[in-house]
DNA sequence: AGCTAACCTGACCGCCCGGTCACGTTGGTG
DNA sequence: CACCAACGTGACCGGGCGGTCAGGTTAGCT
């Protein structure tokens, strides 16, 4: 699914450096977000800041092949809830999982929250996370377990809000995204409401070809 | 009220550079963010670099010297909505407003989602927030409008994660936060719910005494 | 073991940023 | 009008960043 390895006649040593440069960055990126030197990645892969560019062309590649890495995680993670039986804890832990996953990587939020920040490759990978989510929404949908106007953009952007609400107060409560996204699901299921306003759009694809002058 | 002006005995020019610089710091904060260079501020207001830290002993000084205005501006909204008939749209007008405020403003979504970017008195006005939230919600729930367990922490912290939601679809569609702002509305009101978990502190009050090794 | 191509290294470059300061300019007062 | 203190100015400094490259090192094949 995921081809990203590509051994193919490397030599060993720059293969094990090769992991355990995107397991360095992987952390650094985590606490530090995207702005983390590339110097402090290198120290703690235990290489050289050149060796990073001899794997990487630029640092923003370095970044998009982790954020890959993190979007292919969870789309896997929604293919495989695909298959439980209750549609809508499916929804639920799906969600639960992504929210996790956001606040436990700075960088992370940092990229999906801003368009201008991704590559190419990254932002059909987040199109494909929308296209799973909505089969997942699908599914909870046509149980009644959510409102009718709910599409899989809405669940994929809500990770990043129900994060961020409680953002502020990870330092103290680090677990405080559960309230919050309890909060987000009792708001789905509200049938009884009137019709949300503003659908978005299907597959969140976002161009900027706004090159400032 | 607000008592940042102080024009005592200063010289004429001096006012009106200090006005020009705090407009054009207000513009290029909500533009670019927290990251904007200090040369493109006094480029806007049409003054020299060395002007701003004439005014300004600092970078972070001048960014708190604006977001307390924008704060402040809140504040007094929530205070002129407590004495409005409907308290429940009251609440969803404040809502309303500070979702609106951070749409339009990058420099102020960075700096009150992140602690560790704060002055002290900046801290200190986000807590008056809090409880100026506090009130509205509390004559809301007293009117059964919202659900028992929302406190005005909560309010203020669903400004952020409302705004977040709808920020990658910002180019796109400039109003989508409205979708997001009614999806939590109804979370807020979805009585029969079970009870949220991780209720948040009172007062937002987070210390980061955690100076790094 | 010997050899070579591929790989690692860290000093180095250019750039941009926040902040400073000696100097020129100007507003206000007598 | 003359004077000066306060203010505006922009060249300058130190630091940190992404990215490069000539030269030393090593893995793997023969």
């Amino acid at each position: 699914m995921s081809g990203t390895t590509a051994t193919a006649g490397q030599r060993a040593d720059m293969v094990r450096n090769r992991r355990l440069l995107l397991e360095a960055a992987t952390a650094a990126f985590a606490e530090h977000g995207v702005d983390v030197p590339i110097g402090e990645i290198a120290q703690r892969a235990g290489l050289a800041k050149g060796t990073v560019f001899r794997h990487f062309a630029s640092k923003e590649d370095l970044l998009a092949a982790i954020m890959l890495q993190m979007l292919d995680r969870l789309i896997d993670s929604a293919d495989r809830l695909l298959g439980a039986d209750d549609s809508a804890t499916a929804l639920r832990e799906f969600m639960s999982d992504g929210v996790e996953v956001l606040a436990a990587d700075r960088a992370f939020c940092e990229v999906i929250g801003r368009p201008s920040l991704q590559h190419a490759e990254v932002r059909d990978r987040i199109a494909q996370l929308c296209d799973a989510a909505e089969a997942l929404t699908s599914r909870a949908r046509e149980r009644g377990a959510v409102r009718g106007d709910i599409t899989g953009t809405d669940v994929v952007l809500l990770l990043g809000g129900i994060h961020q609400t409680a953002a502020p107060l990870l330092p103290v409560q680090p677990q405080a995204w559960r309230r919050y996204l309890a909060l987000a699901l009792d708001g789905l299921v509200a049938t009884d409401a009137g019709p949300l306003p503003e659908p978005p759009p299907a597959r969140l694809e976002i161009a900027e070809p706004t090159t400032p002058s």
